[in-house]
RNA sequence: GCCCGGAUGGUGGAAUUGGUAGACACACGGGACUUAAAAUCCCGAGGACCCGGAAGGGUCCGUGCCGGUUCGAGUCCGGCUCCGGGCACCA
């Protein structure tokens, strides 16, 4: 090798290397401490971008430091293969979808082995290949058959312009993200898996999770929404039965005016039956029905309804009270009935306003201060009850459970617990996803397709239209099936399975990865599980982390899984944004189309509008503010490209680009390459023997620094994932021996300690930029792979103060500095500070 | 509206437990090398002010704003402002 940096050169042939080697292969071995390090794996869109760079730097430095602690280390990547996007390039350019997403693959996989990324690829997997998608039908089954999967009709978003149902992430602001049609809601018969049932421990178990971030943990408890309160029956007003309804708030029952009921509760139509007000109750209804929620306002949470005629008792006040329908009601949640408590609801309050309904004050302010006149909004927080019966005078918190175990004395109702989590929906009518494995049979009804006939693969005799229903009824062959049981004519579902359930489990195929005869091999999963640390995007924080959750736990409990949680430990990586430039006429501009200089401002290539430099955003096509990762590995490197990403901010922050950035991690490498070159020949007769007796005081405090960003390097690279800090104190030992070596770089002992120090560097430098750490390694002089050096140690008696710094402050301002030995007593170091005339000056009276 | 984050030089960011604020890097300025440029190397730098011929030395201010605790606060407490994110009629 020359004495240039040439890191094309040195990155295919280290590549190569560990290829022909299968340097990052891994097994079981029970004789050695297991790591299992995880990125979230990409949907294979066709290139990898900064954000796949960054993510992946991030979990190879972490997978790359346990290696060398001498951990057996998993670190796999696989692919995340079903999705829309396969579909639309199927619909829009006639590609199959397997096709597309096949050539997608072999392309990322290339980019990926470009980064350098110690990947163990025999382990790689993709979801949309019959050898995976077969084991979510199978899990599919033995959901079924505990009932944890079930069918039920439901209102789903519909876009009736796409004539496709849409998934909730689908939906911005009540319009489809695709063609911005106002989304409706329709019923269909939908597959769901029964995620509620694990709701409590899904909460509870947030607890265990310390390694994750506090973010996560809350988002996840306010998805789940836990909300404790009472059901409690309000009877019926001249015909038999009652409303049930739920509350969180039963101490102002005494309160409650009138009963809210959603357009969809079963009794909304039947209660105005017979009544003057059935025509308007009808029409409320069907003005609203097919309206999804978010689009139910006219404006920002206008309330509305309609008198139904009926009234209801309510049991504490023993008053007939009326019942509406009120657009705001949701079905899905509680009993999709409320007891309306317009002094203490907001939503009621301006309910009752607009209908000229009653507000009586039940909860009062500890002064007192509350009266029907001077309210002008609901008063929602504690106070004491008033005008409650017997209740009267109770703290709000204490009459919560009074009212409660009252009703449930009375048989009136009992306490009850609610959560907003609800049952995850996982049919999708679309193509490429994994088709659900059940058949219908008109004598036997729901069949599960005998597990010895999985995978039902999907159909190539699809045509992709774009045009509504589950493509998969359109195949000749697919739905026409024997029953399995009775062998009559029977039909396919032909609706597949939600992406999410693919990606919910495939950190447990990864611990093998190519087992035929199981999802995945227990013993192996036992051994490698959980995952030890997890590294995503912080968009995951609910829904796959969710679901990822919730499977493990019911594979548990199909005693398959043996750990309750999979991932110990969570990194949400910040996003990778870079400033924008935008011209009003004609939109956003790449940098490089820009016209003028950065002095003089910058101008629009089309209408020479002055440009202003825009917001720093998220690296997006359409804002074109990316910088392609391919181009960077072309230019400088992938060593470059890690070093930057790794170096520019924490990881959990978001990182903003910048080229001259990237370009200071180039010139540091360039010149760690050429000290070494410079520098070698120095070394030839000597040997770091760590023995320092006979060094001058500046080559003791060298090999003190040495040992010390040992320990800074190690600190934080382990568990506090400041790689940042890391690089920067391996930049300030290289700026040291830089020094050193210009002083004094004639002396054997001074090359000694150098060549001390630059190995140091060299093998901390290993895991943020293997290819020219292994390189530099192997020009040092060194037989073995650095991949396989262990993280050196560091000498408690190198790193040993033999001077000590000691800052006087006076009233906490630092008025003199003295330097004193390591071994002096306490009363030295005062007499000393006391005797610096400059902390003298500053005490006119007494020290502390 | 509710719930989480965050705010430090020209910029990205350091400061791990309340103890020298601004490490490291980028950008910038100056110098060396060069016919010249690039590359490379060296030096400088928070702000204001003071002493000195100079080299140098010193004082005060300074971590979004106001207040508090403490010998001492970027860090802890109370009250705001702004920015980012999540949830959003969940009874």
């Amino acid at each position: 090798m020359e004495e240039r940096y040439q890191a094309k050169a040195i990155e295919e042939k280290w590549q190569r290397i560990w290829e022909a080697e299968q340097a990052f292969k891994v097994s079981e071995d029970a004789a050695k401490a297991k790591y299992y390090v995880l990125e979230m794996f990409p949907y294979p869109s066709g290139r990898i971008h900064m954000g796949h760079v960054r993510n992946y730097s991030i979990g190879d430095v972490v997978a790359r430091y346990k290696r060398m602690r001498g951990f057996n280390t998993l670190h796999p990547m696989g692919w995340d293969a079903f999705g829309l996007p396969a579909e639309n390039a199927a619909i829009e350019r006639g590609v199959h979808p397997e096709a597309w997403t096949q050539e997608n693959i072999l392309y990322m996989k290339t980019q990926l082995k470009r980064m350098g990324l110690s990947y163990d690829w025999e382990r790689e997997l993709a979801t949309c290949e019959p050898e995976y998608y077969r084991w979510n039908q199978w899990i599919f089954i033995q959901f079924f058959k505990k009932g944890l999967a079930y069918k039920k009709s439901s209102f789903v978003n519909w876009c009736p312009s796409c004539e496709t149902v849409l998934a909730n992430e689908q939906v911005i602001d009540g319009r489809c993200w695709r063609c911005d049609s106002v989304v409706t809601q329709k019923e269909l018969e939908q597959w769901f898996f029964r995620i509620t049932d694990y709701a409590e421990e899904l909460l509870q178990d947030l607890d265990k999770l310390a390694g994750w971030p506090d973010k996560v943990l809350t988002m996840q408890r306010n998805w789940i929404g836990k909300s404790i309160g009472a059901e409690i029956d309000f009877p019926l007003v001249g015909r038999d039965g009652g409303l049930r309804i739920f509350t969180t708030r039963p101490d102002t029952i005494f309160g409650a005016t009138f009963v809210s009921l959603a357009v969809e509760h079963p009794l909304a139509l039947d209660l105005s039956a017979g009544t003057p007000q059935e025509a308007a109750v009808r029409t409320f209804i069907d003005r609203f029905k097919n309206v999804s929620q978010a689009n139910r306002g006219a404006e920002e949470g206008e309330k509305e309804g309609v008198f139904t005629g009926a009234y209801c008792r309510n049991p504490f006040t023993e008053k007939n009270i009326p019942i509406y329908l009120a657009n705001f009601v949701l079905m899905e949640y509680g009993t999709g009935a409320v007891m309306a408590v317009p002094a203490h609801d907001q939503r009621d309050f301006e309910f009752a306003k607009k209908y000229q309904l009653p507000i009586p004050i039940v909860i009062q302010t500890h002064d007192h201060k509350l009266t029907a006149d001077n309210l002008t909004e609901a008063y929602v927080d504690d106070g004491v009850m008033v005008d409650s019966g017997i209740f009267s005078g109770l703290a709000s918190a204490a009459g919560k459970e009074k009212i409660a175990a009252y009703a449930e004395e009375k048989n009136w109702g009992k306490k009850a617990i609610r959560y907003r989590l609800r049952d995850w929906g996982v049919s999708r009518q679309r193509y490429w996803g994994t088709p659900i494995p059940i058949i219908y049979c008109d004598r036997c009804g729901t069949v599960p397709v005998p597990e010895d006939q999985l995978p039902v693969k999907l159909p190539d005799d699809v045509p992709f239209t774009g045009k509504g229903g589950s493509p998969l009824s359109e195949s000749k062959f697919f739905s026409q099936v024997a029953c399995p049981t009775c062998g009559g004519p029977a039909r396919r579902e032909t609706d597949t399975m939600d992406t999410f359930v693919d990606s919910s489990w495939y950190f447990l195929r990864f611990t093998s990865a190519h087992v035929a005869t199981a999802p995945f091999d227990i013993e192996k999963a036992r051994y490698w599980m959980a995952v030890d640390q997890y590294i995503g995007g912080v968009e995951h924080a609910v829904l796959h982390l969710l679901y990822s959750r919730f499977f493990t736990k019911a594979l548990r409990d199909l005693d398959l899984a043996k750990v309750d949680e999979p991932f110990a430990n969570l990194l949400t990586q910040g996003m990778v944004s870079k400033e924008t430039y935008r011209c009003s006429e004609h939109s956003w501009l790449f940098p490089s189309e820009l016209v003028g200089s950065e002095k003089e401002g910058w101008r629009c290539p089309q209408c020479g509008r002055p440009v202003q430099k825009g917001r720093v955003e998220k690296m997006s096509k359409r804002k074109k503010n990316i910088v392609d990762p391919e181009d960077l590995i072309n230019l400088y490197g992938a060593d470059t490209a890690r070093l930057f990403t790794l170096f520019a901010a924490p990881p959990e922050k978001d990182l903003e680009w910048s080229d001259q950035g990237v370009e200071g991690a180039y010139r540091f490498l360039s010149r760690l390459w050429r000290f070494v070159f410079q520098h070698r020949p120095l070394w030839t007769n000597v040997s770091a023997n760590g023995d320092a007796s006979g060094l001058s005081a500046e080559l003791r405090e060298l090999r003190r620094t040495i040992h010390r960003t040992i320990k800074k390097v190690g600190d934080d690279i382990d568990g506090r994932f400041h790689f940042n800090t890391a690089i920067a104190a391996i930049m300030e030992l290289f700026n040291a021996l830089s020094a050193a070596a210009q002083s004094d770089g004639q002396s054997n002992a001074a090359a000694a300690v150098i060549q001390e120090g630059t190995e140091t560097i060299v093998v901390l430098l290993a895991p943020f930029v293997p290819h020219v750490a292994n390189e530099l390694w192997e020009e040092l002089g060194h037989e073995e792979r650095l991949d396989q050096v262990p993280w050196p140690s560091y000498s408690e008696e190198a790193l040993e103060e033999e001077k000590l710094l000691i800052v006087v402050q006076v009233n906490g301002k630092v008025r003199g500095k003295i330097t004193v030995p390591a071994d002096v007593t306490q009363e030295y170091i005062e007499t000393n500070a006391l005797a610096d005339p400059k902390v003298l000056s500053f005490l006119d009276g007494k020290n502390v």
